[in-house]
DNA sequence: AACTATTTATAAGA
DNA sequence: TTCTTATAAATAGTT
């Protein structure tokens, strides 16, 4: 508006664009506080630069939607609502309970081996390796229960037929000596061959259920 | 600005003030779109006049919080809503938090007194996290697994005992006719009501399996 | 940041 | 509201 018009277009020189943003940002707002003066308006202005920065004018009570758009883009807190305080304490707990987890994490991760092994003591680490079993276990408790149950019934009815068996057999022997039977009998194998080192990390475990 | 210094207080004439009013009302929005052009500037802004009409711009994508409060204004509802459901976003957050922490202290009670976890990056961090993943999926299939073995092998002893029983029935069914062994039979009972703290829960071993 | 030549905005009047 | 126009303000380019 002086000394050359200017174009309607984003200034490519930078510094000028600068430059230019300060002055007419001060312009804008002043015009803006003029108008809400002069005319009796409220008026809600926010200026976003380009890299980020935020430039508002709240005439009056100075509205909600701005507050939000305050607090969104700036880290100040205006409070000057309940509500906006109620959602720092919300936000606050939530810093302070992710805190608490990564300290936890950071923790039982470090203990568990991928911190610094050299700096724990053997009795650290049986601490640890008594503690994952409880964990484990009790994840698991439920359903160990019931498998056990199921193990113990099925121990249960082999005992009993085991009993009718050597019952009928004894009755046979009795009145007439050996039946072929014994082939058949020899034939229950128990897969001896399950490979135990496939798992090396299970627990070996300590609690009262032994299997 | 023209043919007499404009006061800066409210303009006392109504119709003046109105005309007042929608000049610079133009030159306010046009101050605003150039700054905007001009310097790559995002803007938000809303002119409430006194008798309650509003003008509102925004440059470019038209900032949530600027459609929000147009919204709340021309339905003339506080939009107490989004505050609500950011809310609840907020507290839903802290409760997994929480969950997540609660899970974290089982683990680690009475460990975490013990030494501050030093420095770990979050790679490492993250490293752990996974490990420790990995090995209580393994310990947990790791059990399952072999527990389900022995369910199976158990169920196969059933079934050869059985079948062996009835081998043996069937020839002295042949050779005897009935024997007095019905009662015998009639007698196995499964029992369904097994309380897991009465017994040891201890399969005799057979070798290899050990839980 | 300050200066100043110009452009732009606008107050008053119609 | 809009047009006109004299004049106040804003500001682009420069220092």
């Amino acid at each position: 508006m002086a000394r050359g018009k200017t174009q309607m277009k984003k200034i490519e020189n930078p510094v000028h664009r600068q430059v230019t943003f300060c002055k007419r940002r001060a312009g804008l707002l002043k015009k803006a506080r003029e108008l809400s003066v002069l005319c009796d308006a409220e008026i809600g202005l926010f200026i976003l630069s380009a890299h980020g920065k935020l430039y508002e004018l709240a005439t009056k009570g100075s509205m909600k939607s701005l507050i939000d758009k305050y607090t969104k883009y700036s880290k100040e807190i205006p409070a000057e609502e309940p509500k906006a305080k109620e959602f720092m304490e919300l936000k606050e707990e939530i810093n302070l309970l992710k805190n608490e987890t990564d300290i936890l994490q950071k923790g039982i991760r470090y203990i568990s081996g991928g911190g610094a092994p050299g700096t724990m003591t053997l009795n650290e680490l049986n601490v640890l390796e008594k503690h994952l079993e409880t964990w484990i276990y009790q994840v698991r408790s439920t359903k160990m229960d019931i498998m056990a149950q199921e193990i113990q019934l099925l121990k249960n009815k082999e005992g009993i037929l085991q009993a009718a068996y050597n019952h009928l057999q004894e009755k046979i022997d009795e009145q007439y000596g050996m039946i072929e039977l014994t082939p058949m009998l020899a034939n229950i194998q128990y897969p001896l061959t399950t490979n135990i080192n496939q798992y090396p990390l299970t627990i070996p475990n300590q609690g009262i259920y032994q299997f």
